[in-house]
RNA sequence: CGGAGCGUAGCGCAGCCUGGUAGCGCAUCUGGUUUGGGACCAGAGGGUCGUGUGUUCGAAUCACACCGCUCCGACCA
């Protein structure tokens, strides 16, 4: 069969590198591991920003924006903080450059007194302007978020996964109490869950991150969980609770109501633009990407079948009239966005363009159509029957009508598909370590999904032991889902009492 | 930074073993024929064969070094 893309799903890894060039969405750069984001990868990215910027604001949040650098000595302030992040900054040490010997290279005398490391995450620069900000319990809770870019060196980026420089939201809230600041770390963690299945129509699993997989710094770490279609698990956000560990490093105090002086409680919490790499992998099939329609830049794409006739004008004025109605509906409380696609290309070829960049509904049009009083269209979610493209013929009329409908149930199939395969794909009956040996380590490459096990929550060397242990079967544990039941099985690492189950997979 | 593989036209690849001066498919451009759908015919454009050094009369091909990419480790949103 003829597919709209050259490499299907069972190379996971090429077909995912194939998607994100074949749907146009991002390409690499001369800058190693820093991609260029392109016109339809952005749109996606503008949609993910406009609509979480809206939660966030409506969960009491404000946006503000801080520096890119950050001094040497903020950094070094938490003693966590540093460790984890020190192996990957990025540091300016000048600030000029000079020609010698013909070659451009930072002026010697141009050095900074003091380097200024580009932002791997803002805590301590954003916890700075707190320590001068907050005076009294009065002014707090203080909720702030920043959109912003950030440097991290990794190995191996990896288009929208993992790259050098990425883009993201990171949420900064100081409190006045322990219990405040838990609450808004949950709070935030449901937004993003929220968010996520509802947005993205990608599932995720909630839950607490466990010890040694928490942010550098933090008290607590939860994370969102999603399963992609090769069975590996992508943390698509986490929401830290960092105690006083920040305001202790950084003088953020208030005067309580008894007159005393207190140390804030802070959370941070963020998404990326690896969001992005999670839709692609969740939603994406072997003709490329497919978009939830909540969203694609485009959610209806009209393309006009041209022949350089004079009855074209015809055509194209029926069009123009279809796209300015379906612009005036509202779907998921926001304008539809349809697009009337004149480029002066092939109409075939437009087709699948389109397919292969994820457009929920492909309408076509040619002059019987417009004669008739009808448009022709295509829906990415149900796109084929067998070998043949699914092309359902529909009065205009009517498909206008039904237009916001249509979306909003492909918005909810792609979401059901997903939930299935995360539902039917997390093993409950692992026991024991064998069992868990016996069914990861048999091969390597297949599908294999999540295991939810049960554990005595260890600590310290002991975790770490099992986490090296875990590690040569290339697993780590996800996070322990919030919802927990009463009674646990033993431990399958120690045989003792249980006290959480957790999930463990493979991940990105 | 360690292990493996790969760098030949925008994309996917052949040619390399056995050195003789670069080819295929798709894409692009032009002309024509088509037209309810990924069309056909004819022609055209496009390549420092990753970079450098060496061997040789002659290197995409052999040798060495370097660079880059992908995968597997270490690191990670």
């Amino acid at each position: 069969m003829q597919r709209a893309l050259s490499v299907s799903r069972d190379r996971f890894a090429d077909w995912y590198q194939a998607v994100v060039r074949e749907a146009d969405m991002a390409e690499t750069s001369p800058v190693r591991g820093a991609m260029v984001i392109k016109p339809w990868g952005w749109g996606v990215w503008e949609q993910i920003q406009g609509e979480l910027d809206r939660r966030i604001k409506a969960t009491g949040h404000e946006n503000a924006y801080f520096p890119l650098f950050i001094p040497l000595s903020f950094i070094a302030k938490e003693a966590e903080h540093v460790e984890g992040f020190a192996k990957e900054m990025a540091v300016v040490t000048h600030h000029r450059l000079k020609n010698i010997d013909g070659k451009l290279v930072p002026d010697p005398d141009a050095k900074l007194e003091e380097p200024l490391v580009v932002r791997p995450t803002s805590e301590t620069i954003i916890g700075d302007a707190f320590s001068r900000w907050i005076k009294s319990h009065r002014d707090l809770p203080l909720l702030i978020n920043q959109w912003a870019n950030v440097v991290r060196w990794e190995m191996r980026p990896r288009l929208f996964l993992r790259t050098t420089e990425f883009l993201w939201q990171e949420g900064h809230t100081a409190h006045a109490t322990v219990q405040d600041a838990v609450e808004e770390t949950h709070r935030m963690l449901e937004v993003y869950r929220a968010f996520s299945e509802d947005v993205l129509a990608m599932p995720v699993i909630a839950g607490e991150k466990p010890e040694n997989e928490r942010f550098p710094g933090a008290v607590n770490t939860y994370s969102i969980e999603a399963m992609m279609q090769d069975g590996k698990a992508l943390q698509a956000g986490t929401s830290h609770f960092l105690g006083t560990h920040f305001a202790e490093a950084q003088n953020i105090k208030f005067q309580n109501d008894a007159g005393g002086m207190d140390f804030c409680n802070t959370t941070s919490w963020g998404v990326s633009t690896r969001l992005i790499g999670g839709v692609i992998m969740t939603h994406g099939d072997d003709d490329g990407l497919r978009l939830p329609p909540a969203i694609a830049p485009r959610q209806i794409v009209v393309v006009p079948m041209l022949r350089d006739k004079p009855e074209d004008a015809e055509v194209l004025a029926y069009c123009e009239h279809l796209v300015k109605a379906l612009n005036g509906l509202t779907v998921f409380g926001q304008p539809v966005r349809a697009l009337l696609d004149i480029k002066k290309i092939k109409s075939a070829e437009k087709r699948w363009n389109w397919v292969r960049k994820g457009a929920p509904l492909i309408v076509e049009v040619g002059p019987r159509d417009a004669a008739g009083g009808n448009v022709t269209y295509m829906r990415r979610d149900d796109l084929r029957d067998g070998d043949k493209v699914k092309s359902i013929v529909k009065p205009r009329v009517d498909f206008i009508e039904g237009a916001v409908q249509l979306l909003a149930e492909i918005q909810a199939g792609m979401y059901a598909d997903a939930k299935a395969r995360l539902d039917n794909n997390i093993k409950r009956d692992i026991t024991s370590w064998d069992g868990l040996t016996a069914y990861f380590g048999d091969d390597e490459d297949s599908f294999k999904g999540w295991v939810r096990v049960a554990w005595g929550k260890p600590t310290g060397a002991d975790l770490e032991a099992i986490g090296q242990k875990l590690k040569t079967l290339k697993l780590t544990i996800r996070n322990a889902p919030g919802d927990q039941p009463k009674e646990f099985a033993a431990c399958i690492f120690s045989g003792k009492p249980g006290v959480e189950e957790v999930l463990i997979g493979r991940a990105y």
